[in-house]
DNA sequence: GGGATATACCTAGTCCAGAAAGGTATTCTA
DNA sequence: TAGAATACCTTTCTGGACTAGGTATATCCC
């Protein structure tokens, strides 16, 4: 079913941003954190769990996060993460960033 | 001087296809790539020469790359690199997986 | 009741690429 | 003859994405 390719899911050190990027609008829980990034992406972007776990604890550590347990709309427990004044900061550096990035890039692929 | 941040100089993952992308016009050697790559990136994109050589040796490896020793404009020894057939198709195949993550991560990054 | 499905989280282990930090050798110029 | 620039190489470290397992619970339907 679907996606036999071996090409990776995400570019390398993106995913922090992205996870910034969606709580930058108000908490949530890791589940739907990787919803709203494959939702914003029009499916372009599936996040593993496998990924989406350990960033999040990583996160947390470097102080980007705070974390608490609470209830969805569904009724079932989930860790609701927000974005601590470090994290909100940290999100205008990366994107900032990837944007020099990938004009810097995009010079290299397109001059002749 | 100069930079001290712990930024990446790269994104990863760019790499073999901004490399493969300089030896679409012709051949070059390693330090020439580099320095065309800076160039091109107009000094946005520094190649370290430390993750360059394990790159190209890696790509050799996959033969996208074919290498022989010759001689440089400057009289210096140097080894040249050329795309393979297969290199090419490498090239097509990275750059519009890139293009396609970009876009994708627009998204996430301006969906409001 | 009992399966299936979706939701929600977690971790141990693997793999790979980029970077740091060392090194060698040669050419040219001041 | 010292230095800078050119040109290459390797070993080691590290971090992050992925694989492949796992637990638990809520809801829906037979």
């Amino acid at each position: 079913m679907g996606d036999h390719s071996s090409n990776p899911d995400l570019l390398p050190g993106t995913l922090y941003m992205m996870i910034l990027r969606t709580l930058n609008q108000g908490p949530l829980h890791g589940y739907a954190i990787a919803k709203r990034i494959q939702d914003w992406s029009k499916g372009g972007l599936e996040i593993e769990d496998g990924s989406l776990y350990p960033a999040l604890n990583r996160m947390l550590h470097k102080e980007w996060l705070k974390a608490e347990w609470g209830v969805t709309e569904n009724n079932r427990k989930a860790r609701f993460y927000r974005l601590t004044p470090l994290g909100k900061k940290q999100l205008e550096t990366e994107s900032s960033a990837f944007n020099k990035m990938v004009r810097a890039i995009q010079l290299v692929m397109r001059t002749s």
